[in-house]
DNA sequence: AACTAACCGAGACGGTACGTCGGGTCTTAGT
DNA sequence: ACTAAGACCCGACGTACCGTCTCGGTTAGTT
């Protein structure tokens, strides 16, 4: 996702260091007072190594989530669907109310004044989710236990919505965490029983 | 809302000009090009002035858009809830793509690095159409269109939340709109009849 | 010397509280972070009556230094000159090195870039001690003590200048004091004793 | 004399425009209208570049009075001591009564406020001069043209102090000139004949 | 094995905006 | 009518960071 200057030349060491140090940085102080300087200063980095290889702040820390998110994970199927679904969100409403949802949630707030960095957050972190997450809707859409007749990228947004929305607009981390009971109501208008 | 250092020797007219210039400037150059110097300057005002009625950009910003808003108007009331809530979505939806939107997604972004901020949107903006909402739900409910087992508070929170959600993630102007599609199924789930 | 824009109805509360503010600030916090708006907060009273009678804060400053200098006094007349002079000198000294003199050299200092200001601070505080000096020296040169060739108000000159000089080039407090020297000196020149 | 925070990467150009920059304000506007924000702009440089390497503003002019002073020169020996002081004299009032002399004397009033600066007036402007003046006393002392019983120290501050008490005191232009022959009477009472 | 090109650290630079202080004017209430 | 109070517009303050631009110094891959 960096720009790339194009070269195999880039120091592994200044990378490593810029992303400790953005998230010790915006954990610590709080993604506000995370400026450029503090992490080439902290980093022990020049500024102009940060800008070779990212185009803002929130490029940068959106490198430093990412890499401790680790890669989407496909969801667990054991044949029940609403429980694979409620421990996918069990564990994103974790990750939102810990120090890198406090990261994610800067991040987002950052981009809502730069689409360019929006669309980076979605590639990143939002598509792969997304699409793991269909993968285990089709399947379940294929054994009829959802109806056929909604979309499952249609279905994926509304399980995600309520989350989202509880993260970003204040909800505290306990409404954040029981916002699966809400996917739980969603969930049954899609089912096929009853 | 001001914080007001208290009197009734305000100005009435630098509170006009400083809500009318924030306006104009965000949604001329963007809520990230926003600064209380272009507002002080283009309001013809001091400083000092700004910050003597008001905490923040945001805190101005918020103020501004509160008023053009204008208060929040009760759900019609046609007997049928669905068409009802999909009335208030649309209404929803057409404020948050057009310039008002535009201005309100830069405070929700600064407010994500604001706790305060984001509880003074929550308060102006966010709970009393939430409160109107309920009510609709709750007569709603006592006629036993919707199920009396879920909570109207939930409710409403799975109804605007599909929409947030695709305003907030960089959703282009189309999805939001179409986000009333969304609730449509969420309501499915939620109604008595079948 | 307040600019009277006339009247008898003047406060003389306000006035005394103003002097006073404006003495207790200066040797307490220093001349330069004297300012109007802390006098008239000090003395209770609003900005736009200290602005009615006094043009600046030097001109504040230079009533209440004028207040408390108190009148210029005669000369002693010993008969001894040069004695009489000293005598002058140190009382000069004496108040220069004190919180007067404090006071007194922001005056001088804010007077540099204030031609009107230096102008009256030569009224109020120079010329009336020049013009006492002047008599005693006129005398001496009457008795034969003093040339008759050096016009006495190039005598007086030559007496102030040592002190003033050091008074205001940043020697310490004990040069100040021990410019009496320098005038004996000065004064051996303008002897007609051998 | 700046305080340098260390480097030989400053830049000259900017020091430069600096200089030139406060000379030309100081001279057309006035010292007292000079400001850190005007000097930046006309010099077309940032402000904290100026913070960077000056303290005040008063430190910015002194350099750039310095630097039109050029270095203190030696007093003229022509073997009449009397002289070379006279000449040395007008040379010194010449000075001030131009347009240095109304950046000197704006310097020399912020420093009334502002003992470091008065500390570094005196060093860069004051003490060279007078340390030259003394080496030409010294001779004329050897030389039994003055008297020994007086320090020179002493008489250097009998020389310069008419002349600095006139131009800080408001006396006129042609007063200050005129301040040589004061000097003339103080020499009289300094010297081994008669 | 020396060359050379790119990246590296450091940090000065021209700027923009910050949030604050104080200046001097004006308005409002209250003696 | 003059006062106390304080809001107002304005200009400057000194600071924080921005993103850019040199600087040497190191470090690789190439010759």
């Amino acid at each position: 996702m960096p720009p790339e200057p194009s070269s195999e030349r880039r120091s592994e060491r200044a990378r490593r260091a810029v992303l400790d140090a953005v998230y010790e940085l915006a954990t610590s102080k709080g993604y506000a007072k995370l400026t450029i300087e503090a992490i080439a200063s902290r980093a022990g980095v020049g500024k102009p190594t940060i800008y070779r290889w990212w185009s803002c702040k929130g490029a940068v820390a959106l490198d430093a989530l990412d890499e401790r998110l680790g890669a989407a994970s496909d969801l667990p199927d054991t044949g029940d669907v609403a429980a694979d679904l409620a421990a996918q969100i069990t564990s994103v409403t974790a990750m939102l109310t810990g120090d890198l949802g406090r990261v994610y949630r800067g991040i987002i707030g950052e981009a809502q004044s730069d689409p360019e960095l929006m669309e980076t957050v979605r590639e990143i972190i939002v598509d792969p989710r997304v699409r793991v997450c269909r993968e285990r809707l089709d399947r379940a859409v294929a054994a009829g236990q959802l109806r056929a007749d909604v979309p499952t990228a249609v279905m994926v947004d509304l399980f995600y919505a309520p989350v989202y929305y509880r993260f970003l607009m204040g909800f505290d981390d306990a409404d954040v965490e029981r916002s699966g009971d809400l996917v739980r109501e969603v969930l049954r208008g899609l089912s096929t029983s009853t």
